[in-house]
DNA sequence: ACATGTTCCTTAC
DNA sequence: GTAAGGAACATGT
């Protein structure tokens, strides 16, 4: 123990930035993230949270797909890892219907589009 | 189906 | 130890 591999980059530096400001009972998508942080590319975004060196730290729970889907987990697409991160959601006040986000109102948008 | 950006692994010298 | 290439991915339109 010496030398973690938090070698973290400048790009999972604004994912893992951007994906912490998400408040509570809020979620967003990968795609307004990567937005954000000026990337036209949701994919590595999803590739950043996927490593994810800074486990519940950065509430990778709190993005999900953009077409309100839940996304992935833990490196998994479907399984009970998916099922976590729903409950996690919920327990937040996000409510999720058929594995979708029952109120597309929850998305934060980061304070960019009003 | 294709496109976009980043990360990771293997091989080579 | 450093270099180069190719494959994979928690997506989006």
């Amino acid at each position: 123990m010496k030398r973690p591999s938090f070698r973290v980059s400048a790009f999972q530096d604004k994912v893992y930035r951007a994906v912490s400001k998400i408040p509570r009972g809020r979620v967003s998508t990968y795609a307004l993230v990567a937005r954000h942080i000026g990337c036209g590319s949701a994919r590595a975004v999803g590739q950043a949270l996927r490593r994810n060196p800074f486990a519940p730290r950065v509430p990778c729970h709190r993005v999900i797909a953009s077409n309100l889907g839940i996304g992935g987990f833990n490196g998994h697409r479907t399984g009970r890892d998916i099922a976590r991160k729903f409950s996690m959601l919920e327990e937040e006040g996000v409510r999720f219907a058929a594995g979708r986000l029952a109120e597309r109102d929850r998305l934060y948008g980061f304070g960019e589009t009003p």
